[in-house]
DNA sequence: CATCCACCGGAAAGATGGGGCT
DNA sequence: AGCCCCATCTTTCCGGTGGATG
């Protein structure tokens, strides 16, 4: 087991032993001049261009726009439902358009907007919270809005009164609204102002990355809700080879050698015209040159920042994931490691993933939880899982099989302080299972 | 072609722990 | 302090599933 660890690199970089003869290490990093870029944020994924930025999304601006005309005058504004693919510009064009109608708002019309990831904020007492505190001005409404603790009853109370008190008309974006556990959010919103809660206007936005999720939507929530749909279609190629053009100056000049963004453009319009991942692979060609020392970024960096940006992602995923999750990801691993096979039977995998469990001393979680936790794997990307039914000798069986390479996964997991001691006593005990 | 295997997944409720309110 | 609310994780119980099998 002599595998290269995936940390290797950075562990030695920041090692405090060795190498060093008696200068200022920081230091030289830190003052070292930046050859390579001249304002990395506006690379960052939440940077919001500005509006000459925005590259082939005019319609969509328009459209949208339209929908939350009567806001501006101070009347409700419609409800719209907007899906499209990750990176299509869906939050950017929401956040434009809400950010204009707040600045164009006629005299004495006082818009508030709100922008919620419902990602992180996935139940409907969060997302309250977070929208209650976020529009709250405590100078104004003398009132606190604390993080958790109050009934979500209590969360709606405060918000309708900071609104009352604050706004004519509010516009609240809900960012992955599909990913919202329950949707009476969205019922309670749309219905606040017929029920008399409170008499500030609501408009909603609600994102989402799947289409069928409008559809799914409960028949009460639509109707009440009665919202616009759209839909944003990918990017081209040509059209995100002009969003990268319009953040070169990320970038010192001269640096980018000419066929660097069309190269990314032509990697994102594969995956889907994704322009979160073009600029991603963008930022990631950056910093490769810059760790390289190399005056130029060049396709090779290219290249090498779209495995690079890959493989980031997924690690930071692994990580992100409980302690229980990441046991039987290592159990998935290890049976892949040492089979031939690529999908193993849920029950094999409990075992394995038992002999873990008792060799650490993690308790066992029991089988039913077991099952959950796979499929939360699954529905994160990290797993992916077949049916089987084997009829009357076994019955109907779920297949898992990981996603990305057993190795690479096995590598991740064991850099876990918890699963360390496993990976000096597998050596043995591999013999004796296999 | 009805049966039946044994695994799947929904429902409900318990445990734990974070925090606010009066 | 004592009570309430919520989120998250977990267990227990049990009806559902659907193609290989005889």
């Amino acid at each position: 087991m002599d595998l290269p660890r995936v940390n290797e690199p950075r562990r030695s970089r920041l090692r405090a032993d060795g190498g060093d003869e008696g200068f200022d290490v920081a230091r030289e990093i830190f003052e070292q001049e930046d050859t390579i870029f001249a304002n990395e944020s506006l690379l960052e994924i939440d940077h919001v261009p500005s509006a000459d930025r925005i590259v082939g999304r005019d319609d969509e601006i328009r459209m949208l726009a339209e929908e939350l005309r009567s806001a501006v005058n101070g009347h409700s504004p419609e409800n719209v439902i907007i899906y499209g693919k990750t990176g299509t510009g869906k939050s950017l064009v929401s956040r434009h358009v809400t950010s204009r109608a707040k600045e164009l708002a006629k005299d004495g019309v006082s818009i508030g907007t709100a922008y919620v990831d419902c990602s992180t904020h996935s139940t409907e007492t969060q997302a309250v919270s977070t929208l209650a505190r976020h529009y709250n001005e405590p100078n104004v409404t003398q009132l606190r809005v604390p993080e958790t603790g109050l009934s979500t009853a209590a969360y709606y109370e405060r918000l309708w009164t900071v609104l009352d008190l604050q706004y004519d008309v509010v516009i609240i974006i809900l960012d992955e609204a599909d990913l919202m556990t329950d949707d009476s959010i969205l019922m309670k919103l749309s219905r606040a102002g017929e029920s008399g809660s409170t008499s500030c206007r609501i408009g909603v936005i609600a994102i989402s990355n799947k289409i069928e999720w409008a559809d799914d939507l409960n028949e009460r929530v639509k109707s009440s809700l009665q919202p616009k749909e759209m839909a944003f279609q990918p990017y081209d190629a040509t059209q995100l080879e002009r969003i990268m053009e319009n953040r070169t100056d990320a970038f010192q000049s001269g640096v980018l050698t000419s066929d660097v963004i069309p190269l990314c453009a032509a990697f994102a319009a594969q995956d889907f015209g994704d322009a979160r991942k073009a600029i991603d692979i963008l930022r990631h060609s950056g910093n490769l040159a810059y760790k390289q020392d190399a005056e130029q970024v060049t396709e090779t960096h290219v290249r090498e920042a779209r495995t690079e940006a890959e493989k980031d992602r997924f690690k930071e995923l692994i990580e992100g994931v409980p302690q229980q999750a990441k046991a039987v990801l290592l159990a998935l691993s290890i049976l892949t490691n040492n089979s031939a096979q690529e999908e193993f039977a849920t029950q094999l995998v409990y075992r394995q993933y038992s002999n873990i469990c008792k060799t650490i001393e993690l308790d066992t979680l029991s089988e039913r939880r077991f099952r959950d936790i796979l499929k939360e794997q699954a529905f994160l990307g990290l797993i992916d899982i077949q049916k089987e039914n084997r009829g009357r000798s076994g019955g109907i069986n779920l297949l898992n099989r990981l996603v990305e390479d057993s190795e690479i996964v096995y590598e991740i997991l064991i850099d876990d302080n918890r699963f360390t001691e496993l990976d000096d006593n597998l050596d043995q005990r591999r013999v004796q299972d296999w």
